[in-house]
DNA sequence: ACCTGAACACCGTTCAAGT
DNA sequence: ACCTGAACACCGTTCAAGT
């Protein structure tokens, strides 16, 4: 729905060019966040990508060893904006306090899940790419572990409720994780095309949530 | 995993008898969660299935249609199974607390979901099952209106603290929802064999959201 | 270096025909 | 009523061969 296309340079300029030069993995690429948008992952065909590209069906295992593979590079792509957008998000808030970074977080993986409806559903989708055999499953960690980091600082700042760390950091992962595929299955009938408020609404939760474990 | 098989007698006691009498509707759905089990959603394929109940590829489409309509049987059963959960967990507490309730109905779905990991993933599966037309649709609206009835009986009798009934339910929902969730794909690395203590651990993280918003 | 064409072993689904 | 066998249009993937 609302992802802004990054590479969409070079399509075939030419027809019967033979894309001899034409930048082919990135058209397959865009051919498959086509195909997952009109119908999820599963409408994902080698040979439709290829088709789309205008190029023959064993052309795509040039740039891409298996589907697997071709999947888990959109997911890397994916990885890349929530990565931007968590950043973003972060330099938004007042550097000092470790529980409005926390929240940052939050409010970056909604923003981001909310507006690239498509790529979140592409790396939620673990038996169809390979999570752990690329970079997502250490920059996923990374996020992770900046979390606890700033849990452990709040609490030694006595910004936070006493209670055990782990348990606030879960508690509002698998909130804000729930919001988005909540909405993402359109579980949220009400604000089905509004998804300014869609976020609105997750972010007052999470912060109804974080007040609660606030000293 | 966990699943306790309802239905398994009646599988092929003669070979070669052409399943002329044979339970081959339940027979095909067996070897469908089998299949699940083995390899995701994904992994089911009507000819496999039709070679594991000894049976030809055509077969399994005289008791269903499709393979979306297989899936779809599977998570009737993994519905009924769930409301049979929430039941148990609801008749298990104090039948005049309507928070207690609200709890229970919480607590049902996450015994539900960590003891049937397979039917949790097939019904959440929404592209590989049709929701809309089938019983499950229905039913799982009957669970959310229970649960706004109970949170508005608990908002009139001032068991909560003053704020929007609305997003309170969705926090719980999406919470849970989440931790199931993040179970089942393995985000609870420590307790990765102890499902005793991530349903422990879920319902603690429950409880402590639920008396944040209690009066 | 990059792509084609043909091939292989799989799919879901349909349909005439068998018992 | 229930199943088979063959067929159709699809898959992912491989590999020799072309430019």
């Amino acid at each position: 729905m609302n992802e802004r296309p990054l590479n969409r340079g070079a399509e075939k300029t030419r027809r019967n060019c033979h894309y001899h030069h034409g930048d082919l993995r990135n058209a397959l690429l865009s051919a498959a966040m086509e195909l997952i948008e009109a119908g999820g992952i599963e409408n994902v065909s080698m040979r439709e990508i290829a088709k789309m590209t205008g190029v023959s069906p064993a052309a795509p295992f040039r740039h891409f060893p298996t589907r697997t593979a071709l999947l888990t590079a959109v997911a890397e792509e994916a990885m890349d904006r929530f990565v931007a957008c968590i950043e973003a998000s972060m330099h938004e808030c007042v550097e000092n306090d470790p529980l409005q970074q926390f929240r940052a977080i939050g409010v970056g993986f909604l923003r981001w899940a909310i507006a690239n409806p498509t790529h979140f559903q592409v790396i939620s989708a673990r038996s169809a790419i390979d999570f752990e055999n690329s970079t997502l499953r250490r920059r996923n960690d990374a996020i992770r572990t900046r979390m606890s980091e700033l849990m452990q600082e709040a609490a030694r700042r006595k910004l936070l409720r006493p209670g055990d760390l782990g348990r606030y950091q879960l508690a509002a992962r698998a909130m804000v994780y729930g919001l988005a595929r909540m909405y993402l299955d359109g579980q949220f009938s009400s604000w089905d095309l509004d998804e300014t408020k869609a976020l609105e609404e997750s972010v007052a939760i999470l912060d109804q949530y974080i007040s609660s474990i606030s000293a």
